[in-house]
DNA sequence: TCCCAGGACAGCA
DNA sequence: TGCTGTCATGGG
């Protein structure tokens, strides 16, 4: 994708390929917000502003690096799109979200995010984490918080994920903040993808869903699709009727392939959009 | 008032 | 192993 690096700015001219809309809102990340024209991207402790310019995306941050991986800028999404459009049921879903892309996620923060995304809108997973950046977070920009650290977050009891209104998920929190690390959330990286799956179920507060939304936002597995209630919805209208989560991922794998977290990305956007 | 949200979990057969 | 009821909470 064509993009050049200006100082503090990467400028993006693929508009085809980047469209920060696209990538915010089709479900994969929580931790932004839209003010006026602009989006504001607050993944852990960094920062960036994305506006549209005539001819190109800018995306303005003192860390380039960071952002040319977060936003998986060195990917052909071309070639990913061309690939999918041969499978009708996609061709729709791609030309509405053509611009997503798959961000690379800090593991962390994305476990944290998706355990609380657990039969919960979005609307409100957002400000759950907004809660807990502004307790314990550190000041990034105006009113927005850094992710807080791993041991901030150990030092809480169960309380407070309840009054930050995780409800239920609260005991979840807490719980997986005992049983794994970030260390050891990037070290399980070299597991295979079956045993770092089981791995990631085995935690507290993460099922299936939860662990293909961390394998795919996070660890970068395309070959995984997590169902969730739009996908499982998508299926009983487009091919047939099956309540079981578990086949309808392993039918739509076996239909998709590696490219399966791709495939998921386009059909939720449209799924979520047209309803 | 009821229903739903990027589900997980325990209890049961 | 597979199914069912339950779990907070805010918005439509």
């Amino acid at each position: 994708m064509k993009y050049n690096i200006e100082e503090n700015e990467i400028r993006i001219y693929s508009k085809d390929e980047f469209n920060p809309e696209h990538i915010l809102e089709c479900g994969q990340v929580f931790c932004f917000k839209k003010e006026g024209e602009v989006y504001k991207v607050f993944p852990e402790s960094q920062y960036a502003e994305i506006s549209e310019k005539e001819k190109y995306y800018s995306i303005k941050t003192e860390n380039i690096d960071y952002f040319i991986n977060f936003f998986d800028l060195k990917s052909d999404y071309k070639q990913i799109k061309e690939n999918l459009s041969k499978h009708e049921i996609l061709k729709k879903p791609i030309e509405f979200g053509f611009g997503i892309r798959i961000l690379n996620q800090d593991l962390f923060e994305t476990m944290i995010s998706f355990i609380i995304s657990a039969n919960n809108n979005i609307k409100r997973i957002k400000l759950i984490l907004n809660n807990i950046r502004k307790s314990l977070g550190e000041r990034v920009c105006g009113d927005i918080y850094s992710f807080p650290s791993y041991q901030k977050l150990l030092e809480c009891d169960e309380q407070f994920f309840k009054d930050v209104g995780a409800g239920y998920r609260a005991s979840y929190l807490y719980k997986v903040l005992r049983q794994i690390t970030p260390k050891e959330l990037e070290e399980i990286k070299s597991y295979d993808l079956d045993k770092l799956r089981a791995k990631l179920i085995s935690l507290s507060g993460i099922g299936p869903k939860v662990a293909d939304c961390l394998l795919l936002f996070g660890y970068h597995k395309g070959e995984v699709f997590p169902v969730d209630t739009w996908i499982a919805q998508m299926y009983n209208k487009y091919y047939y009727p099956l309540s079981n989560r578990e086949q309808i991922r392993n039918n739509l794998i076996e239909e998709f392939g590696s490219l399966s977290g791709f495939a998921q990305q386009y059909l939720f956007y449209f799924q979520r959009s047209s309803n």
